[in-house]
DNA sequence: GCCGTTTTGTTCTCCCGTTCACAAACTCCT
DNA sequence: AGGAGTTTGTGAACGGGAGAACAAAACGGC
């Protein structure tokens, strides 16, 4: 607990990781309204936080705050890209160019957040002729080789659900430990690959059971 | 505990509404399988979770299975989709027809799932002029009259972060109160309205940092 | 140089969610 | 009909996260 652990720290908790880049996406709004330092009073309602709860998980990072001022926003967002591991670039896939691999391609916040897209990967021989985003289509065939040249961090997969662990599979043989997937799938993968899922249809759902509940129980759960 | 309540349950924790899409989901594949009856075991593969947790979760719904058997996989589908409030379709609305609000509104899952696309909506007029996935693409002003004509449930924000929080006011004072935001920003709403984000960046970010404790730490989490 | 004020870092408590483990309940076989 | 074998539904233990509350530390005024 008390002993010192200068240079990295151990053990942060996935709830505070899911954070971080929410406080690190409010500091780059504070600093670019030319804010210098903050408290954490202000730092979590600019990410919509308890500040409680904003300090705690900014003090497992490390003591970055001077009491009674607050803290540097200039330094905390260095301090927490650094934790996150943004501070260079990581080199992404994307495969499946579809509708969704289009919109991804050309979505220019990957690359101010330190994620540069290398490479499209598509099967369908009639997508690989397209140019999209100035790269070109791909074959999937050439994923080892994609992945060997540049040094792949992450792959994003965007084909349909079917083809998803095909995919998967191929990308973890390629070497590549961290998968975002889009397909409405579950995905087997081994030990010591990380795989998270946006799966639209299911936040879409979350959303009509509570709307239902909302017009079936008007007396129920109303909030002031 | 074990007072009967018939026609509904009462609360059912969000973590287990989170999950009751994914296993309605698993259901849908059984079915199409020709799978009649499963036990808590078989769905829990399908769905990736623990079984003991699948049936915790289906407990809240009821007793819904059969001891010695299972559970009747068509019956159990009605009964999820039912409490999800997805039995009959729910209407949707688009805003911002850029990269991404183009890719939703091709999306043919949405509909499959019990989701109405009913209009999208833009605020450049030089949007307006296309048609996307044979709807027209409608100015924005016309957001009050679409929720009021059909029976709006659920708005998704795809535009810019600076103007989600406008359309977000617009959409709750058209009387929406389910919205899925896109854009990376915290919106702020009234109470009594459902907020749900979904930022792509803050998901590889997160990977972003596992993938950079794998390479630094070598030997202190490694599994199997 | 000292005191009051501000704000952080941390401790403590509570609550939600996960998992184990087992009794109850159902089927099938003899 | 009865017993063996399954599988559900749930009580109980456990772990992690959220939030309140407070002590420690820095600043500023005098
Ligand atoms: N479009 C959306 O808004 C949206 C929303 C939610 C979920 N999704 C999911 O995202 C995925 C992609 O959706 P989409 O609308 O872009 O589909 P799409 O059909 O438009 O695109 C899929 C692409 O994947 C390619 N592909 C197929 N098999 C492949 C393989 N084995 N290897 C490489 N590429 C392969 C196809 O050639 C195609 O270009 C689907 O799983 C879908 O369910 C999409
Ligand atoms: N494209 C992606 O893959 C992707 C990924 C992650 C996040 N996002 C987020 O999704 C949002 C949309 O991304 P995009 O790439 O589609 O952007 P885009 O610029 O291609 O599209 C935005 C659309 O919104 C419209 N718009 C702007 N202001 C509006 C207003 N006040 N009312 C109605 N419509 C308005 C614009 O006319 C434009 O058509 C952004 O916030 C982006 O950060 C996109």
């Amino acid at each position: 607990m008390t002993a010192r652990t200068p240079d990295s720290a151990r053990d942060i908790p996935e709830a505070t990781v899911a954070r971080l880049p929410v406080y690190l996406r409010a500091l780059i709004g504070l600093a670019e309204d030319g804010t210098t330092t903050c408290s954490s009073e202000e730092l979590a309602a600019s990410a919509g936080v308890n500040s409680a709860k904003l300090r705690k998980d900014l003090s497992y990072l490390g003591s970055y705050g001077t009491r009674g001022v607050g803290y540097d926003v200039e330094y905390l967002r260095y301090q927490i890209a650094r934790e996150i591991g943004v501070t260079q670039d990581r080199r992404v896939v994307i495969v499946g160019i579809g509708n969704l691999g289009h919109a991804l391609a050309n979505y220019s916040g990957f690359r101010s957040r330190g994620f540069r897209v290398v490479a499209l990967l598509d099967a369908d021989p009639a997508r690989q002729a397209e140019v999209v985003a100035g790269l070109d289509v791909r074959s999937f065939d050439d994923l080892e080789a994609i992945v060997a040249e540049h040094d792949v961090s992450i792959g994003v997969i965007a084909t349909p659900a079917v083809a998803a662990q095909d995919v998967a599979d191929r990308m973890v043989a390629a070497g590549i430990t961290s998968i975002l997937n889009f397909a409405p799938t579950v995905l087997a993968v081994p030990d010591g690959v990380d795989v998270r899922k946006v799966d639209l249809s299911i936040e879409l759902q979350i959303l009509a059971y509570h709307e239902q509940r909302k017009s079936v129980a008007p007396g129920t759960e109303v909030v002031s």
